[in-house]
DNA sequence: ATGTCGTAGGCGCTACGA
């Protein structure tokens, strides 16, 4: 399986150059988020003329997740257990759920398509919700790998944050100043690390940015963040035998300002290499 | 230059989110 993950930016401003990233490149399964779209609106016909179906979540203009998928997909979820919710000027308890999450049974593999918070300041109750979702997101980590340890589990998606210096290029993202790089943002990433995943990308692809701003020429100067991240359980990491992130795609005409990060997976297992030759 | 995008509302812009 040839999984991807794109925070799109909007799939209907970008959804020709979207399905031919998917069919050129011989994507199975495209996570992608920013869909900015309810589900009525989403493009489907050019994803079902290449051979994808696609199941959208989608609340209004902003955020929205999506799968595209040329394999049968099960089990689709809008929200993981406990994911909190968040509403401007509607501070407490009980607040509305946004488009941030979905997921889905894929080949075996439980893949989530993960839209992180974005944060917005340092002082904003956006920041705490992301704090708080991260969180969560790390509690149902761990409990879905306590009771299915050998699950092939994969969040993928835009995690809004830059875990180490290395993965931050921008010079105005500062420690103590911006989010992204706060140390409660990087403590909650590692915390989603120990509940039992690991990056799949960075030891195939150790350098390299998937997100540009637009503004002020980033992409040309490659002052960039290493936000975007395929996150697997071990007997998804396992699986994994390639890596890629596609810089080229913030080139030429109307370019999301993120990349696809894409990898490759072997999930027949190690068993049939050890399998006897009498067998 | 708060320097670019995308969407909504509703018609030339502003508001909002990123």
């Amino acid at each position: 399986m040839r999984l991807a993950t794109w925070n799109v930016n909007s799939i209907r401003a970008r959804v020709a150059r979207t399905v031919d990233f998917a069919v050129r490149e011989n994507i199975d399964v495209l996570a992608m988020q920013e869909i900015k779209c309810k589900p009525e609106q989403f493009p489907y016909a050019p994803f079902e003329e290449a051979g994808y179906e696609v199941h959208a979540h989608g609340l209004n203009q902003w955020n929205g997740v999506a799968i595209a998928s040329r394999l049968p997909v099960e089990d689709v979820r809008t929200a993981f257990p406990g994911m909190p919710g968040f509403a401007k000027g509607h501070e407490g308890p009980d607040q509305p759920q946004e488009a941030r999450a979905m997921g889905a049974t894929i080949d075996g593999v439980e893949v989530w398509s993960l839209y992180v918070p974005n944060g917005r300041s340092l002082d904003d109750p956006h920041y705490t919700y992301k704090l708080d979702w991260l969180a969560a997101l790390t509690e149902y980590t761990r409990s879905t790998l306590e009771t299915t340890p050998e699950l092939p589990l994969a969040l993928v998606g835009d995690f809004n944050i830059a875990p180490t210096d290395e993965d931050n290029g921008d010079p105005t993202v500062i420690v103590g100043l911006t989010t992204h790089v706060s140390p409660p943002e990087r403590h909650a990433f590692r915390q989603l690390l120990a509940a039992g995943l690991a990056d799949t990308v960075r030891p195939l692809v150790p350098t390299g940015f998937t997100y540009w701003d637009y503004k002020q020429l980033r992409f040309p100067r490659n002052e960039g963040l290493r936000i975007d991240f395929v996150l697997g359980s071990p007997a998804f990491a396992d699986a994994v035998t390639g890596a890629a992130i596609h810089r080229n795609e913030r080139k030429g005409e109307i370019p999301s300002d993120h990349v696809p990060v894409v990898v490759d997976l072997d999930l027949t297992g190690p068993d049939d290499d050890d399998r006897p030759m009498f067998w």
